[in-house]
RNA sequence: GGGCGUGUGGCUCAGAGGGAGAGCAUUCGGUUCGCAUCCGAAAGGUCGCGGGUUCGAAUCCCGCCACGUCCA
């Protein structure tokens, strides 16, 4: 049992204590950001509490307060802090963790740092001031000074370290600084060795509690450190971590937000932890649903790339430690309401998708069975083989592929090989992984790199100015010119190239809705048109707020300092309004029809047409679309006004305004709003009265992944057009078919009836007509011939097709033709086929040596099996020859074979 | 982004240059007190898509797409 140390506190107590803190001290309380950090191709997942304020401290963004306070989701789990072997093996390692964080953009500095810190540590939690002891970045004096002074800490518990455990950076540039954490003493009897000691050893004695950051510098691509005019503070203090050491446990899977999972686990596998098995795989798995719910949460999905990768590794990893305490059905999703309980008074998102949650591990986490399952098969062949081989040892190469190529766990496959008397090669398995890797990193090379560059490249250019919302016009400077890898200063007719304005009318991609498109004008005289400039192919949103046209110049004159205006084609973004409004009411519809969990998963937003995914499982009825093509009708119908306010995150929620996940925003959101309808955030442009959108058609409904469905729609005048459209193609069909749209169903469904029987008569026909022709061709004497007692069948046929003849060819066996040469040839190639019977085939005739030659003659070549061949040529006018040529053969082979015989 | 694997009837899959198949499911008929019994029959296919090689491609080659899987 761990030593308890300072004031016993619930999790939920210490988060909020801390944020109740900061906020008394003047700082805003700001909401965890999403796990998955829109906007920041750099970063997998949100690991520490800085990032969603990354751009502030970089100088891209400002906010309305200088002090901010956050309770920060985390995930690490992929990359350079890459634990996840470690997980539950330790402590302290965990793929989900909360980090409590307290910030200072350019207001306070490392005095009030420390001193907030150690007021907190020793005040609120009532930590014992003479187990604390401090590091330093070790040039830096001034916050050993401070130590000293403010906490009255001796030198003797300040511990100097270098650059790896006390100097933080964002990145190779960007701003830095030194740092300095806060480590707490649990106590001598937990001293692992000799040589035990901050910075020199990593056991449980020594507990860094809190990380306090100095950002300082700046350091730019020289590696030069210039002092940053406003230096700023950012801190960390993993939540689990101060738990633990509260609440009196040794470890962190002890404390109060571990215990009720860890509890429904050993219910769920009627085992219990320490004393029938080993207490690893319940930490493992309680770690590993945190993370999977919060990632679920968050809108990511497991799959095989990316974010939801490393999601799906997570959950399989919980699921093979599920195995080891004999769970064999899913029991991942079980453990979502616990997760939620736990959890769910601090967010709220947990607790209000539970069921969408546990449905998605449960899903995933039945294909992984599946997978398991297909890997066995493959296993227990591979196993069978090497045995077969009189081999003890499964090659590592067989190993690698077993995991490689069909998923199948290591671990599982070192236990079946075990329980069949093998060994695995772990050396060549891992020498196969690492080959792989090497393979990976080599192609790699490209990517993020890219944006890092733009980055760089535009790093004194102001964010854009978007107008867009009102105007579709604009008079604009041109503030800078990116082609390649270069910035340049002028544009000649024909390049195409990045363009930055300081304001601009045109909306880039983003939310879905797709981008504007336009020209960049000249300046004219009023009531005069402008002379175009250059076209606007695509717009982007670039780093740091700055807005990116793609341009083609179509005349000199475009160049960094000249004023131009910036015209949006009107068309288009009429369409695009009218569809990102009908989005809005879609959505709206179908969370009235199917129920508040047909959320949206993804949107796509053009100028003619409309792509909707949300989550539902299983198709929608006709009557279901129905009803929701038909609410969105009359609300267009109704023509109600689309208000749009501009607010923030927070009083939009309480609004009940519909925030997305995965979605990035920032402090000001707008809101808008279909009066009396449907409520969302969002930054697209939009109609002013539903009425604009005009009319509304579902075109498809369809699946794109297991829980999401697919609802694919068109607006205004492109749902005009396609009525129309649609209207003439039925009355052509009515026209045709001679009868009103009323009936025309009717009349297809007896057309088609009509056909199949017809074709069935045909066959039949066909058939019977064969048969004749086989009788008449078996009696008739100059088709048939004979050759060592048995019957030859020669005969040309050119309206038969291939099928047809072979068709033929059997009735000719059946009426006794040993073997059967039957020839086609119209305009196009001719073609051979020989079949033989089984007596003769038996007997050693051979249809593919008779079929050849035939085809020698006619410029071709063929094959076949002994019993049936067949051969195309190239010369049509030759099938006689081949024919006479093919009987030969036969006549050859007959006698051949059956010398001596009846 | 790179590697490997898989795409054939509603489902599970076999076939690997030369007649598109099996089992289950479906429909019909028979058998049975009844049945997830047995027997018989039928319907059901752009062999993922697009090129190429070949007399001939589900099959070989190239490209694409989807899914699986590992690595980044």
């Amino acid at each position: 049992m761990g030593e308890k140390l300072g004031k016993y506190l619930l999790s939920s107590e210490i988060r909020s204590s801390f944020l109740k803190y900061f906020e008394d001290r003047g700082h805003t309380v700001v909401p965890s950001s999403s796990l998955v950090p829109l906007g920041d191709p750099t970063l997998l997942f949100t690991n520490a509490g800085m990032v969603q304020f990354k751009d502030v401290f970089l100088g891209l963004e400002k906010r309305s307060y200088t002090r901010a306070t956050t309770a920060q989701k985390c995930v690490r789990a992929g990359g350079k802090h890459n634990d996840l072997d470690n997980v539950g093996f330790t402590g302290r390692h965990h793929t989900f963790f909360e980090m409590l964080g307290n910030f200072s953009f350019g207001d306070y500095f490392k005095e009030d740092a420390i001193k907030f810190a150690w007021d907190f540590l020793t005040n609120v939690l009532e930590l014992p001031r003479h187990r604390l002891w401090v590091t330093v970045y070790k040039d830096d004096d001034e916050a050993e000074e401070l130590w000293k002074k403010i906490a009255g800490i001796p030198s003797s518990r300040i511990v100097r370290l270098g650059e790896k455990d006390n100097f933080w950076a964002m990145g190779e540039t960007g701003p830095c600084g030194p740092c300095s954490e806060i480590i707490i003493d649990r106590g001598e009897d937990l001293r692992c060795g000799q040589s035990c000691g901050i910075g020199t050893c990593d056991c449980d004695r020594w507990l860094e509690l809190w990380n306090l950051v100095f950002m300082q510098f700046f350091r730019d691509e020289e590696g030069n450190m210039t002092p940053l005019p406003k230096p700023s503070i950012d801190t960390g203090m993993g939540l689990e971590r101060i738990s633990s050491v509260l609440q009196g446990v040794d470890n962190d899977f002890e404390t109060d937000l571990f215990v009720p999972i860890i509890e429904k686990i050993q219910e769920i596998s009627g085992v219990e932890p320490g004393k029938d098995v080993p207490v690893f795989p319940f930490r493992v798995i309680s770690d590993h649903v945190r993370a999977c719910t919060f990632l679920a949460s968050d809108g990511v999905q497991p799959s095989n790339e990316g974010r939801g990768y490393v999601m799906r590794r997570i959950l399989r990893r919980a699921v093979r430690f599920g195995r080891v305490l004999g769970i064999r059905e899913p029991f991942m999703g079980q453990l979502v309401p616990i997760v939620a309980a736990t959890m769910g008074e601090a967010y709220p998102e947990i607790r209000e998708r539970q069921g969408y949650i546990a449905k998605v591990l449960a899903l995933d986490e039945s294909r992984f069975l599946n997978t398991l399952e297909e890997g066995q098969k493959k296993a227990e062949d591979i196993m069978a083989q090497t045995r077969e081989r009189g081999e003890t040892v499964l090659s590592g190469r067989d190993a690698f592929l077993l995991y490689d190529t069909f998923g199948f766990p290591i671990d599982l496959t070192k236990d079946m090989a075990r329980e069949r008397g093998l060994v695995v090669d772990e050396k060549e398995f891992e020498k196969a992984m690492e080959e792989q890797r090497a393979k990976s990193r080599k192609a790699r090379k490209t990517g993020f790199e890219d944006v890092l560059e733009l980055h760089e490249l535009v790093q004194d250019v102001p964010p854009t100015k978007f107008v867009g919302y009102d105007n579709l016009t604009a008079e604009c400077k041109v503030l800078a010119i990116v082609s390649g890898n270069s910035r340049l200063t002028e544009m000649e007719p024909g390049d195409e190239a990045l363009v930055v304005l300081d304001v601009t009318p045109f909306y880039a991609t983003s939310g879905g809705q797709e981008k504007d498109l336009g020209t960049l004008e000249f300046p004219s005289a009023p009531g005069e048109v402008g002379r175009v400039a250059g076209s606007v192919t695509d717009v982007m949103k670039g780093p740091g707020g700055i807005i990116f046209h793609s341009v083609k110049a179509t005349r000199q004159g475009i160049m960094v300092g000249q004023t131009l205006v910036a015209r949006v084609d009107a068309k288009r973004r009429r369409g695009l309004e009218r569809h990102h409004t009908a989005t809005h009411l879609l959505h709206k519809a179908l969370r009235s029809v199917l129920g508040e969990h047909a959320q949206q998963s993804g949107s796509l937003v053009d100028e003619s047409r409309l792509r909707f995914d949300f989550s539902h499982t299983g198709a929608l009825t006709k009557e279901e679309l129905k009803k929701v093509e038909d609410m969105v009708n009359e609300m267009i119908m109704a023509d109600v006004p689309v208000l749009v306010e501009e607010t923030n995150l927070e009083e939009a929620r309480r609004k009940g305004a519909i925030a997305l996940f995965g979605e990035k925003y920032g402090e000001k959101v707008r809101v808008v709003e279909v009066e009396g309808f449907s409520k969302e955030l969002c930054g697209g442009t939009h109609v002013r009265r539903t009425g604009e959108v005009g009319q509304f058609q579902i075109i498809s409904e369809s699946a794109v992944a297991a829980g999401v469905r697919r609802i694919e729609a068109v607006a205004g005048e492109a749902a005009l057009s396609r009525s129309q459209y649609m209207a003439s193609v039925i009355s052509e069909i009515t026209e045709k078919l001679g009868v009103g749209p009323d009936e025309f169903s009717s009349k297809i469904d007896s057309l088609l009836n009509t056909i199949a029987s017809l074709e069935r008569e045909i066959a039949a026909l066909r058939q019977e007509k064969r048969k004749d022709l086989a009788d008449l061709l078996i009696r008739n004497a100059s088709t048939v011939s004979e050759a060592g007692n048995r019957k030859i069948v020669v005969s040309r046929q050119d309206s038969l097709k291939p099928d047809e003849m072979r068709n033929l060819g059997d009735v000719l066996k059946e009426k006794g033709a040993a073997v059967v040469i039957l020839g086609s040839a119209g305009s196009e190639r001719p073609f051979l086929l020989v079949m033989v019977d089984e007596d003769s085939v038996g007997a050693g005739v051979d249809a593919v040596k008779i079929v050849r030659k035939g085809a020698e003659v006619m410029g071709g070549s063929g094959g076949g099996k002994s019993h049936m061949a067949q051969a195309g040529g190239r010369n049509p006018q030759e099938l006689d020859r081949a024919l006479s040529s093919a009987l030969e053969e036969a006549r050859r082979q007959l006698i051949e074979a059956y010398r001596g015989k009846p």
